[in-house]
DNA sequence: TTCTGACATATTTAGCGTAAAATGTCAGGA
DNA sequence: TCCTGACATTTTACGCTAAATATGTCAGAA
């Protein structure tokens, strides 16, 4: 490759263990959480970063490639952690307690708590099927989880006169209505430990 | 009063037993559904309800006036279809199912089909308090309900671990995200019912 | 190689005047 | 008494321009 040749853009969104592109889609996530997705400009993520805005363009394609990016890392994690506690030792309401607080850790703190970060929960028109994609992972990590529970005899679906994926589908959807009206962080989490100890209840007889 | 004395406007909304007021909020809403609320202009209103639009102003304040009395008038048959719903004999999962289900009947189905009926799910701002005051009657009346059929042996709010109030919160709030996504009212209808089924699989023993 | 300054282009913003539409009110008709 | 047509006022929608800002890309420095 010359150096003087066209910019040659990364195929996909930025891989998980790159460094340069992790630092930048923090400085991303600072930047949305303060002003907003519409009104960052490149120069404010370049300038949260600590790198030129060009540099910017050496690592992703554009804004909306940024927050895709964004958005898909946040899932990508979500999804580990969300397994992960849902498979951790302990009873079922632990587990979907711990579950869902996966899903609404310190990131998601800082974003509730930040002047415009509830506006980035409303980005699925920017940030494409990333989202959808996403939460549709989710789901069948917890319809997953039910399955398991359920072969393993700890729950019963039948209490709640469901299969696996209907159930996870509507419990997923019901717990981001939580997120609605603007919560405190702290009231948030009241309510998701609320919900989950409802869930671990109408499955567990 | 004279003729020629200024407009006396209605000193509050209007009662629900006005059938003139009653005919102009079905007008309204038949308009808002069609072009959202911002879109329609007192003349659609006008039009819709079969009278001049200076008419409009003999019972209602202006625009903002009549989505008020449109959501009260929601809310108020809501809360009465609510507590009759829960209070029906049966057992509880049908009396949850029936109960959530009274609060999207035929009048939020037609919303769900409408062109643009999605809108007027996002109200809060233009309507004022009513949607907030008549979204926390309704929490009351399932915080009600779920205290009688506690005290009544038929439940128990021990197994969710809250007291009725939080419980009711949160119940409400989950039930409002599933009409998150723009569902078609046939896919909302089939996930509200499993919902009903969880709550209830939750509360009985 | 990695990054930056600077450039050309594109987009957004704000102002401003006009036309069109919508609003709220009233005198007067049915 | 209830309602309407018409009026004055306010709000919105355009079209246009210039200025400002943002974007995406390079040649070349570090």
């Amino acid at each position: 490759m010359h150096s003087n040749d066209p910019i040659e853009h990364p195929p996909e969104t930025a891989q998980l263990d790159d460094p340069k592109a992790t630092a930048i889609l923090h400085a991303a996530f600072a930047t949305f959480s303060l002003y907003g997705y519409r009104r960052s400009a490149m120069a404010d993520i370049a300038k949260a970063a600590g790198i030129s805005r060009a540099a910017l363009y050496l690592h992703f394609k554009n804004k909306e490639d940024i927050l895709r990016g964004m958005m898909q890392r946040y899932y990508q994690g979500a999804e580990i952690d969300f397994a992960a506690a849902l498979g951790a030792p302990g009873v079922v309401m632990s587990q979907l307690q711990n579950g869902f607080a996966a899903l609404s850790g310190e990131t998601f703190r800082q974003l509730l708590n930040a002047p415009h970060g509830h506006e980035l929960l409303d980005v699925k028109a920017e940030a494409g099927p990333v989202v959808a994609e996403g939460e549709a992972a989710l789901a069948r990590v917890l319809a997953q989880y039910l399955r398991d529970a359920e072969a393993a005899g700890r729950i019963s679906l039948d209490l709640i006169g469901a299969d696996a994926d209907a159930a996870a589908g509507v419990m997923m959807q019901a717990y981001k209505g939580l997120k609605q009206d603007g919560p405190s962080y702290e009231v948030f989490c009241e309510k998701r430990d609320q919900l989950a100890r409802i869930y671990a209840a109408a499955l567990m007889r």
